[in-house]
DNA sequence: TTGCGTGCAAAGGTTTTGCATGGCA
DNA sequence: TGCCATGCAAAACCTTTGCACGCAA
């Protein structure tokens, strides 16, 4: 009888498909991109890595933490993101620019202060990993 | 030739699918609905409004700014909430519990202190009817 | 009469799932 | 050997689109 909390860690093999996804990760870090991006990447550099390895991986890391998933309001396809040096997105908010794309990681005082008050006033605990602020950011605004 | 900014308003007709879709939200105010939700309570009560129908008018509701569209990250599905009184909904931040669905309508003032810290900080204008704060209320913590 | 809204049918895109196979430890 | 990951194929969903018809103004 083995549960999902189960004090054995689950075993992880290290294989080609995995590796390719994580090398798109490092080679796009801090672009927005889809499950389909990495397939069609992978495939252009003839690398016939399936769709559905694509999709279980990327839920994978999504899952551990290492990767940002999100959804834009005009699409219908999942966005991921991944960031170095940031992988424990699920302790800080983010904010995207809904023009380039780009996703800030929101690592400040007052966005705590934010999330408290929030607790405070409405009652609602912010769950940091399901929640994007989405904008536009300065570079974009001229545009 | 006629543009989206024409001066003339585009014509309007009451029908039956209209009215029973406005119905549909006037009844679930303030709950977390989906295209398929509101076709399928529709068909149940022996209304046989088509699919494309649904999602056109739901489409328009949102253009007119009367309904709120959002995604949620663990649903293919776009999720609709109507809000009675709240017409205005591109200029607050809203905040849902993704247990309950509720949305709550953050029309504070350290809210938008908040907004504009992200601006000064971060450079980023934050877009009010595409943001959506998602987490856990009280009510469903105990649960 | 005019033109918008609807129903119908079909297609397109995204994501998941079951199963057999292959490969790493 | 044991078990996880992958590839393959199919299915499930969600959403959009084209077209002809009906109905309101």
């Amino acid at each position: 009888m083995s549960k999902d909390g189960d004090v054995t860690m689950k075993q992880e093999y290290k294989t080609k498909a995995r590796g390719l996804i994580i090398d798109y990760l490092q080679q796009n870090a801090g672009v927005r991109f889809t499950a389909r991006d990495v397939f069609e990447q992978l495939k252009a550099v003839g690398e016939n890595i399936d769709r559905a390895t694509v999709y279980r991986n990327l839920e994978k890391l999504c899952t551990e933490g290492k990767l940002l998933r999100y959804r834009e309001n005009d699409s219908q396809a999942a966005c991921y993101q991944y960031s170095e040096g940031h992988e424990q997105c699920d302790r800080h908010l983010h904010a995207q620019c809904l023009s380039c794309g780009r996703v800030f990681h929101l690592e400040n005082e007052f966005v705590e202060e934010f999330e408290k008050k929030i607790q405070a006033t409405y009652g609602i605990g912010v769950d940091c990993s399901k929640t994007m602020i989405v904008g536009r950011c300065d570079d974009c605004k001229t545009e």
